[in-house]
This record gives structure tokens, C-alpha cells and sequence, in this order.
RNA sequence: GGUGGCGUAGCCAAGUGGUAAGGCACGAGUCUGCAAAACUCCUAUUCGUCGGUUCGAUUCCGACCGCCACCUCCA
């Protein structure tokens, strides 16, 4: 089965192919950095970061493009209330923006292209749109001219009688129509501004992702990705402003994500009930919150609560569990290749090669992350039982085992190997904790267990727990 | 007013024209000095309501109720 994407553009669960075979051309239209981003902002970005990394694991050579818009008026009105100028602001929010998104391990894009280091592009393409009198200049701004493009509206499914009835669109006497849209806006005093043939101003926000997509990409990208909310107007106009343009496809699949609500509503920057990523991220480990918030299909809304991270929590430590334990087998030399294989051997076999079906059927299916994590789960309880028993599943099964679940799940960023995480650490620690247990052992062997439980306690303080099993005690940091 | 989406166990959440993945929580048990972890068992004859199509619908169609979003900047 191969991978099946749901277009916005046709409403449908389409087959993928690239434009290139082997190649996969990606834009995702990035922050605003006006502030630090929410967990919404993020569930958008993570989507984009999981489809990149599911499309490699498919053995596609990915470009990912995704911007930042470094120059609008919210930029401009920020800073002035904070008393720093539009670019210095951008440039701090931008840097927050990257620091976040990692800790969130979202991968960085190949380029992430800024709104004001594409400047002369934008007006050159502003210029061929007025020269194929697609827009027109008004008092130092230019429009563009929405009904020079026939097809506006494929993609928002909005006629243009709907958009003129609705009372919310604010009449500017100055446009020829009430559709038309801003790609240079005229400077006003005191406002940032760039040197363009019809004045100083300032780019409009569609034309930069017009812009850098095509400069990057090409004038035919395979995918685009954003929030649902850019759909209309932001993704409209983008095709508009392309495709009259080059008079080729924008776009050949075009991806939206869902929103993040928060107590059953829109999480959002205008309604204030955001919460920042980076809060959040002091709260639970990244690994949680990306569990989270792909615990839904990213077409599905998705609500924010603490109870929903808990659950996340418990979830993730029982997988974790599962892959330390296996993780041993892998790691341990044996002469395996001696080693018979039972019957409890073929029987798991086949739980992982079922596991791993139903991981690439799941994604395949429009990225699926729902689905692909509960089949995930279904070999771990399988794994977990054998430990249970003395099933007699050789090593190589295990270490197979580990090899597929923890590939899977990093293709998903739920397991990261914290192996150098500790590595500085484990010189001292290694010992010292052995040395402690065995002390702690030697009470436990005199039935002293005051002693033995003040140990296990006090290094639980430390976030370090220890378990009793049947080949001795151990020890791992919790978070 | 226009457009789109959603309603599945206590909670979260997949899914299918043929009888409901997975996670969390709860309860009972196994193991343990006690814990922890793990495991076992238990939790929807039912998928918002009412009709229709069908041999059969939660899945398709219609109506209704409820919730949400977009149509203005927002991921």
C-alpha cells in the first residue's frame, strides 16, 4: 500500500506521488515572530516535523522550507509597545522560536527563509503580477486584482457573493473590489520600510510564502502545510499570486492541521488562552507533550488539559519501560548465532512484523499517528507479557524487537536514546549507585528494612528509582 | 447569512457496509519484606436523536439536536 495524503485542494484521500520520483518538495508556512509560539503553533509545526520524518523513513529525499515572517503590523505594534524596534523583536522571538521548537525535537527545516531577506524576489514578483495587470497600484500599495484570476476560491470553496455578503470584511473604498488583497503596503511615518517602485513600504504577508516557496522549491511544490485557519485567506491568495504568476500549480497537495482548543475552544493568540510551548516544556518532558499531541489525527481537533498530559505521561513511561528492557538484550553480546529459534520466537516475530505493518498501513494513511501509536502499544503489552514468562525468546528476537520499536517510535520523536545524556554523568554515577545498592542489599539480606527503604527513598527524592527484581535491583532517573 | 468539521466506554482516541484498535483511570488478582515495575482478568450488544436505503449501518442518505471552526490578524 502505498501513501495516501488528504488534499484540501480536492477534499480527498489522494494518492501520493511526487513531481520528482524519489523527491519530496515541502513548505510549511512558519511563525509569525511577534512572540514566543503556543502549543498550538507547535502541534502545527510538529505535524510538519512527523511528516518529514515519516516521508525519509520511506526512503523520500526531503526539502523542507519553512518560514518566518519577520515584518508585519503586529511585529511593528508589539515593539513599539515594548519600546524595541520591529526587527530587533523579530530577531529575539525568532531565535526563541528555534530554541523551542528543538526542545520540542522538532527537527530543523533544510532553509528557513525570512519575509525581509527576500525583498527584491517579492517585488519582482509583485512587478509581473501589475505587468500581467493582475494588480494595480494605489497611493504607493498594490492590490492584487482577485478577479483576473478565475479560479480564485478552489481551494477556500468560497464564491465570491458569499465573501461580499459577509459583514465582517472591512471596505476599503480604495480597492477595486473587496477581495482584492495588499502585497505591498504603503509605509506610514515612522514604520519600517523598503525602497519598491511604487514607494517605501513594506511586503504583505501572502506574497513572501508565494515568494520563498517558489524561490527554494520551485514554482510547483509537492506539499504545503499549515494551520486550518490559514486555508482562507492566507493559502487562497497564495495560489492566486503564484499560479497567474507562473500559470502552473502552486501547490499539488495542500495539508491543513487542525486546531489545538484549550477548555473546548480555540486556543489561540487573539483569544488569550494560549500557553506557551516553552512553558509547557518546563512542565513535561518533550517526549510527553509530542505524545500528546499526536495522540489524535492531525485533521482532528485535539484539547489541551493537564489531565490529557498525564495520560501521556503514564503511557510514554510504560513504553519507555518496555524499550529499556529490551534495549539490554540489544545492547549485550551473545553468541547468538548458536541460539535456536522456538516457537515463543516466531510467535513474537510475527507480532513485530504485524506491529510493523500496521505502523506503515496507519501513517500511510494520511499520517495516521492515532493509529500508528496503537500499534505500537499492542507489541509492547506482547513484549511485556513475555517478560513475564520464562518464554524462552532468544536474544536476536528482543534485540529485533528493539531494533523495529525504537525506529517506529522515532519516527513519531517518542523515544529518544538518552544515552549521552548520562554518559557524562555515568562515569561517577555508575559506581556510586552500584555501591549503594549493594550496601543497600547487604540490609535488605539482614532484614534491616529501615535501612533499605531510607535508601530506595531518599534517592527517589533525587528522581532516581530503584526496583527489586528477580536478577537484583536496579536503578534509572524518572522524570 | 455562507462554508467546513465534529458527536464512539468514566476520560482520551482509532476504525469498518457484516457486528467496536490503542492509551489512561477504576476494581480484583499474580509477583514483592513493603514498594515500584510488569503481567492477568474486568469496563461499549453499542458508536448524539429520529427516520430511510440494505439481507445487514456505528459506518451510506435525509432530518433534527448539541458542539466547534473559517468567512478580519491568528498554526
Amino acid at each position: 500500500m502505498g501513501l495516501k495524503i488528504y488534499n484540501s485542494l480536492s477534499r480527498q484521500l489522494e494518492d501520493f506521488s511526487p513531481l520528482t520520483e524519489g523527491h519530496v518538495s515541502m513548505y510549511s508556512c512558519g511563525p509569525t515572530v511577534y512572540d514566543y509560539i503556543h502549543i498550538g503553533n507547535a502541534r502545527t509545526a510538529l505535524v510538519t516535523d512527523i511528516i518529514r520524518r515519516y516521508l525519509t523513513y520511506k526512503g523520500y529525499v526531503v526539502k523542507l522550507v519553512q518560514n518566518l515572517t519577520d515584518i508585519d503590523d503586529k511585529i511593528i505594534d508589539r515593539a513599539q509597545t515594548l519600546g524595541t524596534s520591529p526587527s530587533q523583536l523579530a530577531r529575539t522571538n525568532g531565535e526563541a522560536y528555534f530554541e523551542d521548537t528543538q526542545r520540542l525535537g522538532i527537527q530543523l527545516a533544510d532553509v528557513h527563509p525570512k519575509a525581509t531577506e527576500h525583498i527584491p524576489e517579492m517585488i519582482k514578483l509583485i512587478q509581473t503580477l501589475i505587468d500581467k495587470d493582475a494588480a494595480y497600484v494605489v497611493d504607493g500599495s498594490v492590490y492584487y486584482r482577485v478577479n483576473s484570476f478565475s479560479e480564485y476560491g478552489k481551494l477556500s470553496r468560497r464564491k465570491p457573493e458569499d465573501l461580499l455578503a459577509g459583514a465582517r470584511v472591512e471596505v476599503d473604498e480604495r480597492k477595486e473590489d473587496p477581495r482584492d488583497f495588499d502585497m505591498w503596503k504603503a509605509a506610514k511615518p515612522g514604520e519600517p520600510y523598503w525602497d519598491s517602485p511604487w514607494g517605501c513600504g513594506r511586503p504583505g504577508w501572502h506574497i513572501e510564502c508565494s515568494c520563498m516557496a517558489m524561490k527554494h522549491l520551485g514554482e510547483t511544490i509537492d506539499i504545503h502545510a499549515g494551520g486550518e485557519d490559514l486555508l482562507f485567506p492566507h493559502h487562497e491568495n497564495e495560489i492566486a499570486q503564484s499560479e497567474l504568476a507562473t500559470g502552473k500549480p502552486f501547490a499539488r497537495y495542500w495539508v491543513h492541521v487542525a486546531f489545538l482548543k484549550i477548555n473546548g475552544t480555540r486556543m489561540g493568540k487573539s483569544e488569550k488562552n494560549f500557553i506557551f510551548l516553552r512553558d509547557a516544556l518546563d512542565k513535561y518532558p518533550s517526549e510527553v507533550i509530542r505524545h500528546f499531541l499526536i495522540s489524535a489525527h492531525y485533521r482532528h481537533p485535539l484539547d489541551y488539559n493537564p489531565e490529557s498530559l498525564q495520560t501521556s505521561e503514564s503511557a510514554l513511561r510504560r513504553l519507555n519501560n518496555c524499550l529499556e528492557t529490551l534495549k539490554k538484550y540489544d545492547i549485550e553480546e551473545y553468541n547468538s548465532a548458536s541460539q535456536d529459534i522456538s516457537q515463543a520466537d516466531t510467535a513474537l516475530l510475527s507480532a513485530i512484523e504485524t506491529m510493523q505493518s500496521q505502523f506503515t498501513d496507519a501513517m500511510d494513511t494520511d499520517f495516521n499517528t492515532a493509529q500508528a501509536i496503537g500499534g505500537i502499544f499492542s507489541l509492547v503489552g506482547q513484549v511485556n507479557k513475555s517478560f513475564g514468562t520464562s518464554s524462552g525468546i532468544s536474544h536476536q528476537t528482543y534485540s529485533r524487537a528493539y531494533k523495529v520499536l525504537s525506529e517506529t517510535c522515532q519516527v513519531l520523536g517518542i523515544y529518544t536514546m538518552n544515552e549521552q545524556d548520562v554518559a557524562g554523568t555515568a562515569e561517577i554515577l555508575n559506581p556510586l549507585l552500584e555501591l549503594l545498592l549493594e550496601i543497600r542489599q547487604n540490609a535488605r539480606n539482614q532484614k534491616d528494612w529501615d535501612t533499605s527503604d531510607k535508601i530506595r527513598d531518599q534517592l527517589k527524592q533525587l528522581n532516581i528509582e530503584i526496583q527489586d527484581t528477580h536478577e537484583g535491583s536496579t536503578w534509572k532517573f524518572r522524570s
